[in-house]
DNA sequence: TCATAATGGTTGCACCAGCAACCGATTTCT
DNA sequence: AGAAATCGGTTGCTGGTGCAACCATTATGA
């Protein structure tokens, strides 16, 4: 067996444990909890992010995501977006709204289906990306200082494979599918 | 949009740009965005494991860091709470406030402060918490099945490097220092 | 062909978190 | 001692977010 180094990891348990785990032996450290630990890290990485787009830009993040993928992609509709960055659809909706309204996003109708819509920066939008792109990297970079290149690769696998973990596990809760009927 | 390899997942871009690429260059793919991967994932992971606590035991996530705290220190006050569990004052006195309502935490004055408040779990919380907690491990094991000892403990140290490095950072966002003076 | 289902997108609603103002208790400074 | 600052904790308010219902449009299928 593979003896982890922490007394209370309970490696040697079975994958899944049943309910009926002994009560009392809970050997439960926030510290080492990893979804607490991820969760604290990425929100306080996220909001030292979110203070530059808000401060220097006026963007906020699901604007920021938005802004990106269309940067990246040139045009896409609503429902591209939410999928590639894994955003709820009305979270895109309301974010291309105040992007639209700001001219920074243009809004062109698909004459092939009516019911979709053609998103694209504007110059002005395109400005903006070109502007915050670098900054965004440049934050990356500063927080990644001290990591190696191997490390930051090693942290990009072991995201992606979570990631296809938990799509697998619940894949109902992947907030990209807007798909409302399939609950 | 299950896998990472998207038909546009521009997957031959460089992994990560030198630090004085120019302004215009901007090869930012979300995908490859660090601050974004990791809210993603984190954010999935939460939101999976918030479903654990609602549904089997009607609690929060707040609620579950102060049940988790408690649990594992007995008695502790507000304040110690939201410094060990990250979270903002006013965030832990509400979840206190329906923990204590519910019976599952029991408040104490402190004699020698009368400013503070001894929090600890009453039988009926300390009960849940040994119920959580074991399903909250299972999860945790489930999740990391496919990772290795090694690549868990990796990504322990990369979490807490990270950490270290957000709070020479910027360490005025971090919602665990309720100081609203030192702003 | 026409009724029904599915899809892209919008919006009302309720909830939750953070900010900031506030309160009582304690400490500090003069 | 007394004023002022600080501290632990609570709460009103606001903004953001997800859910679910809804609208218009397109696809399906009897």
């Amino acid at each position: 067996m593979r003896t982890s180094p922490q007394p209370e990891t309970l490696a040697d348990m079975p994958a899944n444990a049943p309910t009926d785990a002994p009560p009392h032996a809970a050997p439960l450290a926030l510290e080492r909890f990893l979804p607490y630990r991820l969760n604290v890290i990425a929100t306080t990485v996220s909001n030292a992010l979110a203070r530059i787009y808000a401060e220097r830009f006026g963007i906020t993040i699901p604007q920021w995501r938005i802004v990106a993928t269309l940067g990246q992609f040139e045009t896409r509709t609503a429902r591209d977006i939410a999928a590639h960055a894994v955003m709820h659809k009305s979270t895109v909706s309301r974010a291309v709204a105040a992007l639209a309204e700001r001219g920074i996003v243009e809004r062109r109708p698909n004459v092939e289906d009516m019911r979709e819509e053609l998103l694209a920066l504007t110059r002005e939008g395109r400005g903006i990306y070109e502007a915050v792109a670098p900054e965004a990297l440049a934050f990356e970079r500063a927080v990644f200082t001290g990591l190696t290149d191997a490390e930051r690769e090693t942290l990009f696998g072991l995201i992606d494979r979570l990631d296809a973990r938990m799509r697998s596990l619940a894949p109902d809760l992947d907030p990209a599918d807007a798909s409302e009927v399939a609950r």
